[in-house]
DNA sequence: AAGCAATAGATTGCATGCAATTTGGCGGAT
DNA sequence: ATCCGCCAAATTGCATGCAATCTATTGCTT
């Protein structure tokens, strides 16, 4: 009777495959149990897309309604989400889309101004026709969702334009730190931004994609460094909102 | 009528308890159920002592035993080691002690030197009379262990002090990352290591601590740097010292 | 009427049970 | 004697049930 919500999905798609693309990445054996991430990967895509707020409660029995699954997967999902820094347990009280403070925040873009240009460094380095040719196609899609003013994809393809120079450097264990860095980023973006809005320029992109591209490590670095001072700054780093509602309309869509 | 058998099977039994292992020094109100945390914490403790090698199984039943908590408990702990890069769970075969591959060592190394002297440097800038205090105890520690030839609580306090650092960064990102690539560190190290090399030397640590405690951040840095790189070129990084359990055991037997 | 206490409802914490999958052994065939 | 395929034991994957804890509503006291 069940049938899973077809949710984002995580792996960038370099090639602009449909999401019916469900190929296992290569050496990653660890294929865990997938319908923990499948509940995992809805939240943060809902979070990543700015669907799902601060604050918000994430009941095991809503979300094991929702994605079709028992408790049990739920509760494994949260854990992880915890984990990341997504998500806070409260002891027999449940777990919340985590509400970044302002230290914490800092600390996230902190993180990333020191990881992101070493990222960087190495991508330029290892640059190959190939990975040209994906960035391109990249900043082509995160243009056109510009184009058509489709924000919930820009926001997500920004991140994912990170993620993909990341995957670029080859170094897995930067790639997974970075991952988490950027979704608490974007939980933190969600809950300062500022009224005018638009972080995430293309142009900052294709600028450090030509360099990367062009093999300029030291600049693709600064320039990366820039960028996310620019994002920093953009943000408000004051006041704060309340809890939303309505989990199943967010999380039942998509 | 609860009767959890401490049966324990020997092939495990290593692992116990030490209360010890408080890393619990988060600012959060983490506080989720501990049972569980002990679960991990006496594989990590096992690990960092070496009295759990890479490439052993972790049963459920057998860990849920010899803790006497129920496999769900057991399941939750794994699946935190799994995201913490010290356990592979490979699907309907269970939870294995991951055999860091070289490169995979690499890329801990690689990161640690790229984050660890700014954390060095962030220590340096907040040196306060008590962190002095507490890095001086440490040292202190540690040169016993060492005098004592206590190589476990050695390898325990080896690590210790980095995170000591990281604490009096009083940067919580950071801190978390290296609590992870200690951990993964360790298990290269106890993979990799060369016959007769002492890993962390006391000196070294001793003129990071003091170079942080006169607030010179530069210097720390690139001594943490120094050190480091020291650590990984002890480390013989050839092929496998791979199959080397199961064959010792066999050849032996026959 | 306001404040406090007690009870009912809802939610999480945990353990156990059953189904699904893998492993290792055994017998038969080549 | 070796190899292949089948069956049984062991192990993991997942769901459900019960106990413990928290929240909220109601009713009582001052």
């Amino acid at each position: 009777m069940e049938k899973y919500a077809q949710t984002a999905k995580r792996k960038i798609s370099a090639v602009h495959v449909p999401e019916t693309d469900r190929r296992e990445s290569q050496q990653q054996d660890r294929a865990q149990q997938d319908r923990a991430q499948v509940v995992r990967n809805g939240v943060v895509s809902a979070i990543l897309e700015h669907r799902l707020h601060p604050g918000t409660k994430l009941g095991e029995d809503d979300l094991g309604k929702i994605y079709g699954v028992s408790r049990t997967l739920v509760r494994l999902a949260l854990q992880t989400l915890a984990r990341e820094g997504i998500v806070v347990i409260k002891k027999n009280r449940g777990a919340f889309v985590t509400r970044p403070s302002i230290a914490q925040t800092k600390e996230v873009f902190e993180a990333r101004r020191l990881i992101e240009p070493a990222i960087a460094a190495r991508a330029a380095q290892r640059a190959t026709p190939a990975f040209a040719k994906a960035l391109d196609a990249h900043l082509i899609e995160e243009a056109a969702s510009l184009a058509r003013h489709d924000e919930q994809a820009n926001i997500r393809l920004s991140g994912d334009f990170h993620l993909l120079v990341a995957q670029m450097s080859g170094h897995s264990v930067f790639q997974s730190m970075l991952g988490d860095l950027i979704t608490r980023s974007s939980l933190s973006i969600l809950m300062y931004k500022s009224s005018r809005e638009h972080l995430c320029g293309v142009d900052h992109h294709r600028e450090i994609a030509d360099a990367i591209v062009s093999g300029n490590g030291a600049r693709a670095g600064s320039l990366m460094v820039h960028h996310l001072d620019e994002i920093e700054h953009g943000l408000e780093l004051k006041a704060d909102s309340a809890p939303r509602k309505g989990l199943e309309r967010i999380l039942a869509a998509r």
